[in-house]
DNA sequence: TTCTTATTGCAAGTCTATTGCAAATAACAT
DNA sequence: ATGTTATTTGCAATAGACTTGCAATAAGAA
């Protein structure tokens, strides 16, 4: 139950803690695996949650401005999957290209990589991104 | 000039060399940055050169299934974007936040990450990408 | 030049995501 | 409790990248 940490961060920023935010934070809360606006829609809906997809877009970008989520920029799929920070650290992930689960990596290999780059480029690096896809051991 | 070699690869799948394709070709060729669809539309049209943006996507969907450009999904632009292969092996890139810059960084770091992914995770490991964001050396 | 077939341009459509605005509702003061 | 205000919501419209259908055009072979 992460919800009075986040009630008092969106408090702090002059926000308000409502249903439809509550119904989103406790999808994400209780699936382990990044979801796209469109996925959180049709869940909720299928639980019998009335909510606009607009509405999810929208919760979507207030807990990411606020740090609560990470939006996930996988290659190749044309849309954005957020997933709770809560515990988790930095890490990346692979998607398998037939069933498209979604299995978290629990290692991060660019430190040194990152210090080599900004030496050779000269480019104070901000961010990365890193993503593997393959076939998962039930679609080989 | 690659287009002898490119008309081989053309013709061999009973396809046609024309003067779009020509186009395109010529200014990925001798544009140092991966172009979007976009990009490569609106810089023709200010060479005067006639041509539809389906055209484009068609041509670089061409060109692709030929295996002569690489397709880059980089971080959050939202677009594609492609360069030859021509000469270049597998690389990376680092784009500046500011100025959109893109940048080469000529080196893969992940041949013994794959190896470890793969056992930890039971995945066969298809592709990875990495790309890095940052401050160009003019905009820091 | 003629013929066949790939290619092109235009229009329309898809899909993810964003924006404007009036109605609903949460937080707060009375 | 009741009213006041500011935030949030839903709906409709819009944006932007990309795709598809189809008739007109042009490449390449004969
Ligand atoms: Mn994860
Ligand atoms: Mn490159
Ligand atoms: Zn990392
Ligand atoms: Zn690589």
């Amino acid at each position: 139950m992460l919800e009075p940490a986040i009630k008092k961060g969106l408090r702090a920023t002059g926000r308000r803690m409502t249903r439809t935010r509550q119904a989103v934070l406790a999808l994400l809360e209780r699936t382990h695996q990044p979801l796209s606006a469109t996925e959180i829609f049709e869940q909720l809906h299928q639980e019998k949650v009335s909510i606009d997809l607009v509405t999810v877009y929208r919760t979507l970008h207030v807990l990411k401005e606020l740090g609560l989520v990470v939006q996930l920029d996988l290659h190749q799929e044309g849309l954005l999957r957020y997933e709770l920070k809560e515990g988790r650290t930095h890490h990346h992930h692979i998607r398998c290209q037939v069933c498209g689960r979604i299995v978290d990596l629990l290692l991060c290999p660019l430190k040194k990589v990152t210090k080599l780059i900004e030496r050779q480029t000269q480019f104070i690096v901000d961010e990365h991104t890193l993503e593997f896809t393959g076939l998962c051991p039930e679609c080989q």
